[in-house]
DNA sequence: CTTACATATAAACATATATTGATGCGATAG
DNA sequence: CTATCGCATCAATATATGTTTATATGTAAG
């Protein structure tokens, strides 16, 4: 029941499931979300570290980036993560994919500080 | 989206899990739901109203008693509810199903005032 | 070695949710 | 009609959760 709880905790609130919906294709930096979301990063690692307590995300770390993914590795929480994501619509995230569209291609163009070996630098602060 | 947020915060709370458990085989009033978790009316009645406003259960007035059960009027809901009550085990309600009998036993048997201290009511369900 | 960067963590604060005790209200038994 | 029962609702309080600002930690770049 306790896990059960968390699962359902965690996805009580809509930062969160805006979050699992970004990660619908694939892994992201926090960066990556930060952007995404447009919100302060120590309130993305909040609810990140949320998820990922209730066992919903899992982390691959690299370098000084750490890379967010769903973690749907048994059978309830894949069903339930099959279904959140699709009930919610894109309508729901749609300007948190355009924001997140943008930044990825800001980093891929080098926009500042990576070095032009693109090697999946999650660098574009711009300043 | 916001459904699916309703019906989440209505999922992640214990007392509420517990009454969906109860409910799991038909439904009862709400005098019944308090002796089984013994807990004071007020706080059942307010959880009760979570559930109903998440939309996972209808109530049915007959009477002066109100009756509740599950609503799993729509397929999420019912691959929630048939998810969340097969991951509930017995023995998380095994003491509000001890209750629930004992009570139900109770009315059946018309114990109602006879002794002075007794102050037990919601009897005589009979008609 | 120093700086900048990505992210986590902590402390203070803000907001939301749950709990309790009191009261209200419709229904019904007497 | 009045007392009582079953339940809802409200106001006050307690607790949990989310947000912000500041700071710490580890890593890579210069």
């Amino acid at each position: 029941m306790r896990d059960l709880l968390h699962i359902f905790k965690a996805l009580s609130e809509e930062t969160r499931l805006r979050i699992l919906k970004l990660l619908e294709h694939g892994e992201l930096c926090v960066c990556d979300i930060v952007s995404a979301l447009d919100m302060v990063q120590p309130k993305v690692s909040f609810h990140l570290n949320v998820l990922k307590g209730a066992g919903l995300l899992t982390d691959r770390k690299q370098g000084r980036w750490i890379h967010y993914r769903l973690d749907d590795s048994d059978i309830f929480k894949r069903f339930l993560l099959l279904t959140v994501l699709s009930i919610l619509t894109e309508d729901d995230v749609a300007d948190d994919r355009k924001r997140l569209q943008n930044f990825l291609k800001k980093k891929k163009t080098g926009d500042t500080v990576s070095s032009p070996d693109d090697k999946k630098g999650c660098g574009g602060d711009s300043r």
